[in-house]
DNA sequence: GCCGTTTTCGGCCCGACTGTTTTCAGTCG
């Protein structure tokens, strides 16, 4: 069983508790249920080494809960809960402004289960007649239930960085804005993301607010009060202004970036100190001590700077407290980019405008790496093909000072771990990326054998887009990962974080499964325009969820370093 | 149900906004 199916049960089994009003139990299956999800293993394994109560947050009960879970499929007290109240209560808490107060409450009185019940009885007024809820609730309710029917999606994070800083910009146009922070999960930088969270200092919060609120690009306004409002935006996104003093700017600042386990621990970190940590700051008998500035917070809880990318309560906490936080890659500090397309295979632009564009954006070298023979949807190169495309690279790399052209191609791994270029002319090229573009779905052992097969070609240099996930599109296959890292280790082979808005591939978590194993990564853009070019941030950012160092990654060695490696 | 630089028992994050139960509970982040 996957790590995210057992989490998920877990967090339901936490739900359904609530629903109960059972006390602390949900967030004691809820801390439970994060620790899965972000463990860097295979919770199996970790069950078979007998190591489940080692994980934090899971003691000796939640242990044999998954121990059962694995061992048979399925777990009893789960089973046994959903039974007490078999109600969607996925999608019901979906309806914004339902809890599981109101849940429960409908469900007793109206025996309400799911949507299509909830819009009869609001629509029929029976929800009014209830003691405790009225008029506007059920309004409410009714003009949700159409928001909450749709698939609710969260947005990819490259999608919406343009958006905030769009929104972002427009603030800064009043006068009233002292200083404005993009914070929430998009300063985490997540791979989707549900609202755009922004934080305001300014003197004048009434005055911001009506600036919000009555911003061009808001549609419906959902609250709006003194220090927080709340709007969507034609984009169909929500988005959170909160406004605050410049003395607390930091302690808001950490509170709005989360995520919220993060908070609840760093106050649980405060409270052990005989301090209180809120929005406002950090406080010392009601007084406050620091709150400016995030890294004042840190200090006084002694604790090293937690960067924003970390802050998931999953281990940098006790990390931070031990000052055993590493420095993560920089945003500035990669040289080059190995893996992108031109116009000689399914790329919009052609090899020069490609480099002149990577250099413009400061790069030291790129690789053009078209793909090749088989993938015919994507105008795949033969082996001629390739020899008149090494010379337009190498022509390209003269006239452009400044930037070194390295001559690539992206092989196509064929269904029994084959490529579909011979090695002669493999040999002389200068990077080789290699990658899995169809039979996903051949299983664990035989999509292993793929990766690895190609991987003992001395030829290849990287694997792209390792486990072909596309987020929220499919699911990644599942591959051995113990035995691909232990490959790419033995045989110099680099697997890719591939950048592009819908992959992050790696992801952060097999990032960070993939340096713990010592494996060392590149980070690729993987772009088909020149507009894709600047997602190599957004690899970057996936790198520093994953704890990466510089040292960690290839592509920030310098040109000679590198060729060195890859040779 | 978990956990320990107060603790193996007794705690478990904190504040804003809304609607409605005129003093607060529920929801949200």
């Amino acid at each position: 069983m996957k790590n995210l199916k057992v989490a998920k049960i877990l967090n339901e089994i936490a739900d359904l508790l609530e629903l109960k009003d059972v006390e602390f139990k949900p967030r004691a299956y809820r801390k439970a249920a994060i620790s899965v999800k972000s463990l860097s293993k295979d919770i199996e394994e970790v069950k078979e080494e007998g190591k489940l109560k080692e994980l934090p947050g899971i003691g000796e009960n939640i242990a044999k809960k998954i121990e059962e879970l694995i061992n048979t499929g399925s777990l009893k007290y789960y089973e046994d809960l959903k039974k007490e109240f078999p109600i969607d209560f996925e999608s019901l808490l979906a309806v914004e402004g339902l809890g599981p107060k109101t849940i429960k409450i409908l469900y007793k009185k109206l025996s309400i289960k799911n949507l299509d019940d909830l819009e009869r009885a609001a629509k029929k007024h029976k929800i009014r007649e209830l003691g405790g809820l009225g008029k506007k609730t059920e309004e409410k309710i009714l003009a949700n239930i159409k928001f909450a029917r749709k698939k609710k999606e969260r947005n990819l994070l490259g999608y919406i960085i343009p958006i905030s800083e769009n929104l972002r910009n427009e603030l800064k146009k009043s006068k009233f804005v002292d200083k404005v922070e993009i914070t929430g999960s998009i300063r985490r930088k997540k791979e989707t993301i549900r609202d755009i969270d922004l934080l305001v200092i300014t003197k004048k919060p009434e005055k911001i607010m009506d600036f919000f609120t009555n911003y061009d690009g808001v549609i419906r306004v959902v609250t709006k009060g003194k220090s927080k409002s709340t709007v969507k935006l034609k984009e169909d996104i929500q988005s959170d202004l909160r406004v605050i003093e410049r003395k607390s700017f930091g302690a808001a600042l950490m509170y709005f970036t989360g995520s919220k386990e993060f908070n609840v621990e760093m106050r649980s970190v405060a409270i052990k100190k005989g301090l209180k940590l809120n929005e406002y700051g950090l406080f010392k008998d009601g007084k406050q001590k620091v709150g400016k500035t995030e890294e004042e917070i840190f200090q006084r809880l002694g604790m090293t700077y937690i960067e924003p990318e970390l802050r998931e309560n999953g281990g940098e906490i006790e990390a931070a407290l031990e000052g055993k936080i590493p420095k993560l890659i920089g945003y500035n500090e990669l040289k080059g980019d190995l893996q992108m397309h031109s116009k000689w295979s399914d790329g919009s632009h052609t090899i020069e405008e490609m480099a002149k564009a990577a250099k413009g954006l400061g790069h030291d070298y790129i690789a053009i790496t078209d793909h090749t023979d088989t993938l015919r949807i994507a105008k795949g190169m033969d082996e001629k093909t390739i020899r008149k495309q090494m010379k337009e690279i190498e022509e390209v790399d003269e006239r452009i000072e400044g930037l070194t052209v390295l001559k690539g191609v992206e092989v196509n791994i064929d269904s029994e771990g084959k490529l579909d270029i011979k090695d002669k002319v493999l040999k002389n090229l200068d990077v080789v990326v290699a990658s899995i573009h169809s039979g996903f779905r051949q299983g664990k052992e035989k999509l292993t054998k793929r990766i690895i097969s190609a991987m003992d070609n001395e030829n290849v240099d990287i694997i792209a887009h390792p486990t072909g996930r596309k987020i929220q599109e499919r699911a990644g296959y599942d591959l051995d990962f113990e035995k691909v890292f232990e490959k790419s280790i033995e045989t110099n082979t680099f697997l890719e974080i591939n950048s592009y808005p819908n992959r992050l591939d790696l992801n952060d978590i097999n990032v960070k499964r993939a340096l713990e194993f010592g494996c060392k990564l590149v980070i690729n853009t993987d772009s088909h325009s020149i507009e894709h070019l600047r997602y190599l941030n957004l690899g970057i950012a996936t790198a520093r969820r994953g704890w990466a160092t510089k040292d960690n990654i290839i592509n920030a060695l310098p040109i000679k370093k590198l060729l060195k490696l890859l040779s």
